[in-house]
DNA sequence: CTCCTAAACGTTACATGATAACAATGCAAG
DNA sequence: CTTGCATTGTTATCATGTAACGTTTAGGAG
């Protein structure tokens, strides 16, 4: 079973705000992800090359996505690359092996916290008042028979409870 | 109530596909969707200015998502403007008074089949094969108490009935 | 260990998508 | 009429993303 933040958008709503919006042991979470995306490459065979790692490693930050452009700008700074492809093909890496996340409004790049979970459908739900972004799992209901999901995109914009709290 | 395909992500998988994907009385469909736009923007007072219903005329054409560009150059043949924001506006209006949806996945708009149903949580069933899109009602069950939901992205992509069934 | 191959990387050039800013025009209310 | 605001026209530029090609490198086959 996911362990996932304990969410789901099948069961009733959570209790606790997703980790992404309360404060929390960031270097653990950055360190679990890590861990996460080693072993998973090292079981898979996929090659966690510098640049992918580094660039997994700029995404963990914070838990609000970057776009490419500034991944890049990162990389170039550190005189891992500074051509447009570098960022993207590190990126394509991460997002094809499960440990990132494209947010299609924004056009933009999330770590994903927890790579291991069962991660079929992920939902995201972006904060516009911090910028920070949860991963939830999300189960389409109701799909119309004889339509063949084979991928979703599902965002939620809105505002998380702190931001409403504090509007400032 | 809506109306809207009968169909929601709620209940359970309705047993016909979308129009979009079914063969059907086209020019209906289009004139429909001209007149709930005609009476929406008289009910508003937005202005629904040549350039702009000649966009919406043009998404209407098929239930398929036309890029910005797409539509600018159709504009552009028919002497309705030449320049990207001159497509941009009239797209941003159309999107903005709920006759047009974007698509994130795709960077494209489609016409609203239904302008006039409420429409506050529109979810796209795009099909790989044909490029048809649908459009159906979706409510996301189970947001995480404290999380306030102002917009929702929701996109499925596959294969439509007809596509899976004879996947050329 | 050496050779070979497939993957990864570096770079150029370009394609595609989107908007800021400002001037000119139209239109409707007072 | 005239004033004010929405709309349009245009320029210029920014942002995002990728095709294509040659070079390098890692890792397995022999």
């Amino acid at each position: 079973m996911s362990t996932k933040e304990n969410l789901s958008f099948r069961q009733d709503a959570a209790s606790t705000p997703p980790r992404a919006f309360r404060p929390h042991d960031h270097d653990s979470c950055v360190a679990g992800a890590m861990q996460a995306a080693e072993s998973l490459c090292a079981e898979s065979g996929a090659r966690l090359t510098p640049v992918r790692r580094r660039v997994l490693e700029i995404l963990l930050e914070g838990h609000r996505p970057m776009g490419a452009y500034d991944v890049l700008a990162r990389l170039d700074a550190e005189g891992l690359g500074s051509k447009p492809p570098v960022a993207y093909r590190a990126l394509g890496f991460l997002v094809d092996n499960g440990l990132a996340h494209r947010i299609e409004r924004l056009n933009a790049f999330i770590a994903c916290p927890r790579p291991t979970d069962d991660n079929h459908a992920p939902a995201f739900l972006i904060c516009r008042g911090c910028g920070s972004v949860a991963e939830v799992s999300a189960t389409l209901p109701g799909i119309p028979k004889g339509f063949r999901v084979e991928r979703t995109t599902v965002e939620a914009e809105g505002l998380c409870a702190a931001c409403t709290d504090s509007p400032e």
